[in-house]
DNA sequence: TGAAGTTGTTATCCACTGATAACTAAGCAC
DNA sequence: GTGCTTAGTTATCAGTGGATAACAACTTCA
């Protein structure tokens, strides 16, 4: 007998990863709980019901993202505990580009004070979590966090990633100096 | 007679400053065009009438920014035409926050075709700028704007900037190897 | 001055969205 | 199998937000 139910945290974990995605795509306030219910193929006031509101949705979707980005991270790390060991790992997240999406679009909600909060310990955390791994300096993980925050708008863009549009010349030019898009 | 009007040229320059205030804030979908009505004190509905519809405004909108930006460059540029130059125009961006936050938000939109199209138009525009400018070359534009996106998070976030929050522990470290907050 | 064009408003609509309530049924213990 | 707990639904609502239409009032100009 195959069960038809799923336990709550169950639920959770494939309403967290529908709200991902959806979240990912059109922000915060551009995205409706019924998208994320259809994605996840549960009704709408039941995603209300397991988190209260859409703002806690988004939050558990924010820290969601950020310990699975601090997870592949450390997975790197393991390998190769250096910045250019982490940014290789870049292309994985690439590959998972909602990941950085939403904590793009967590920055543009970031005027509501509590997912403000939210968001500055997000990254407030990876900051730490880079420079412990790799014993980098300020300046170097700066760079590596700037380098990124660009990664992922020109993702956001469509200009780099799966996804990307036609390439205009600047495109092309900027591109030819990207970290390997390989 | 003081005029009691203004002409419908002069209420569209009025209405898109009130729209980068209210878009800065809330980015696309989390603005409500009566908002930018109320800050550029006239009813919602005219402010549909003379631009059609929110995305035309969001699309005015990003336009302005973008040109205010380049605008900024080049006078920049006349004092010192490197990036160092260009790079201290920062300063005067960040009391204008708005610019920067509206194209951050425009990035985040990018997922709807149409204001995709117009935000790569608009960065492509300032990214060819820029290297002509400063005949800086490829690596270190991009350099330029991968900083550029960092302090502009940075700012969305509240970690920088006149309305930054508390420091944290992290933020300090941060902020000790930022570009010229002076 | 009075007609025509322009600036602006109020009233209203309809679709949508987050949230609540009340109900249904699966799973599990005994 | 009977009864309790937990998973999930449908029905519904109150508020909102973008857009349209109809109307009012200022400006201009012959």
């Amino acid at each position: 007998m195959t069960r038809t139910r799923l336990t709550a945290q169950e639920r959770h974990v494939q309403i967290v990863a529908a709200a991902l995605q959806a979240f990912a795509g059109s922000g915060y306030a551009g995205t409706t709980t019924d998208q994320v219910a259809r994605i996840a193929g549960v009704s709408q006031p039941y995603v209300i019901r397991l988190f209260g509101s859409k703002q806690e949705l988004f939050l558990a979707t924010t820290r969601y993202a950020g310990d699975r980005i601090e997870q592949k991270w450390r997975a790197a790390a393991r390998e190769d505990p250096t910045l250019a060991g982490l940014g290789h790992a870049y292309k994985d997240l690439l590959a998972e580009r909602e990941l950085l999406f939403v904590l793009l679009h967590g920055f543009g909600a970031a005027a509501d004070p509590v997912i403000g909060e939210a968001v500055r310990a997000c990254y407030g955390n990876l900051y730490t979590v880079v420079r412990e791994l790799t014993g980098a300096t300020a300046e170097e993980t700066r760079d590596f966090f700037a380098m990124g925050m660009l990664i992922t708008v020109l993702g956001a863009m469509r200009v780099l990633g799966p996804d990307a549009v036609d390439q205009q010349p600047w495109m092309a030019d900027l591109m030819s100096v990207m970290p390997p898009p390989d």
